[in-house]
DNA sequence: CCCGATTCCTTAGCGGTGCTAAGGTGTCAG
DNA sequence: CTGACACCTTAGCACCGCTAAGGAATCGGG
């Protein structure tokens, strides 16, 4: 399979390699052994560049994180209009490959260069008159939020049924046919389940309320 | 083991003693022979009462998710105060068992008797002036946000490193001496990383900015 | 130029996993 | 008494993450 000489391997490539193999066969499909053959080399071969393969998913989380594209805020942003963006951007970013939520929350541990993004981050936010605190806690609160909901975007969509039509049927045999059916009714009103308007919802809901928060605690330096 | 006839086991004492062992040994550690063993009998014997083993850990999913004791608003309660303690007793249901989170963020499908109380509780929203939509959309976000939340909770403390002080001081290596170090600010700042403060900041954001919602899409029928 | 050290991959295999096939044993209806 | 059924056992398959040991290639120092 290898053409010529050389390492051949290297940690990101496995990285890289297991991201592209993974929006093929998923979490569950996402072996050592179906890696390595992917790489045309032995299974055994992949633990020179990788303790474990927690490691490996490790660094596929940071990979996903990275991927968003993150940072402080551009300069002329509002506070409100970066974390919308930021937190749109990571949910994009999650939901680029198969499985990405799981793959995150699964995560023990990040690169230290993914913790220093975030602390610049909090960083840019106290120029806003933000306390660290009340920073860290902002976007601690937006980032499970987007793991939680693309988290369960992806196990939706995961399940054999079709999205739209299939599931609401179900639905409708499931709950007595003389119930009241609000949950039928709002999966009417919502294109499927969930989607752009629940999840615009949520994070509007979590700015505005930082921003109440934000004025609560002390307006000073406002900015 | 056993002790005398009758069946011995069932769908519902599967569940039970899963969720019991669950918090002795985690959910790698949950398997389908040391589940057996646990129950004195042999691993395929439990495959008379469970198709597969995601079927039990959709069952104790379920389960977590009813012993939260959920349901529509008690008289006289506002939603905001309903909202808030129905959130905070789903993420205490979660807390309750070790890898609670990831059971339940790894669930495929849900006991119709489940859904059917969500479908109660949208209900009651519609009658203080929720669209169902709306509704739905308010609900989603919050499980959402609490899923995720315990989610992180529940993956830090089973990391080997003490939480309070052992994180902070490998943290302050991380970021270069001379960096800002925010993160390490607000870290002093909360008690440990996130913690009831970060999760009730969510919380009330997310509830607050569900009343200016539901203010903004139409006043009618105020409770 | 040779030779030991180092890097990187191979073959073989261990203990474990979820799950199935086939067979036994008890209970109970006819 | 007998057949049917419910429930559990023994045996074992295919696969998993991971380790031990060794071989081939490369490279720096004498």
């Amino acid at each position: 399979m290898r053409t010529s000489k050389g390492p051949g391997l290297s940690r990101h490539l496995l990285i890289e390699t297991a991201l592209r193999l993974l929006d093929e066969v998923g979490l569950e499909g996402l072996t050592v052994r179906r890696l390595a053959a992917e790489l045309g080399v032995q299974s055994p071969a992949l633990y020179w560049h990788i303790r474990t393969k927690q490691e490996l998913l490790d660094g596929m989380a940071d990979q996903i994180i990275q991927d968003a594209g993150m940072g402080p805020p551009r300069e002329g942003e509002t506070w409100q209009g970066w974390l919308a963006r930021r937190a749109c951007a990571y949910r994009g970013s999650l939901r680029a490959h198969r499985d990405g939520a799981r793959i995150v929350a699964s995560a023990t541990r990040l690169e230290p260069a993914t913790i220093r993004l975030f602390d610049q981050e909090l960083a840019a936010m106290t120029e806003h008159g933000f306390t660290p605190g009340l920073a860290l806690r902002t976007i601690t609160a937006l980032t499970q939020y987007v793991n939680g909901f693309v988290l369960q975007e992806q196990a939706e969509c995961a399940e054999p049924a079709g999205p739209p039509q299939e599931r609401l049927a179900g639905l409708e045999e499931l709950l007595g046919d003389d119930a009241p059916g609000t949950l039928i009714a709002a999966y009417r009103e919502e294109g499927g389940t969930l989607g752009e308007h629940a999840f615009e919802h949520g994070l509007r809901a979590l700015i505005d309320g930082t921003a109440a928060a934000l004025a609560r605690q002390g307006p000073t330096r406002p900015t």
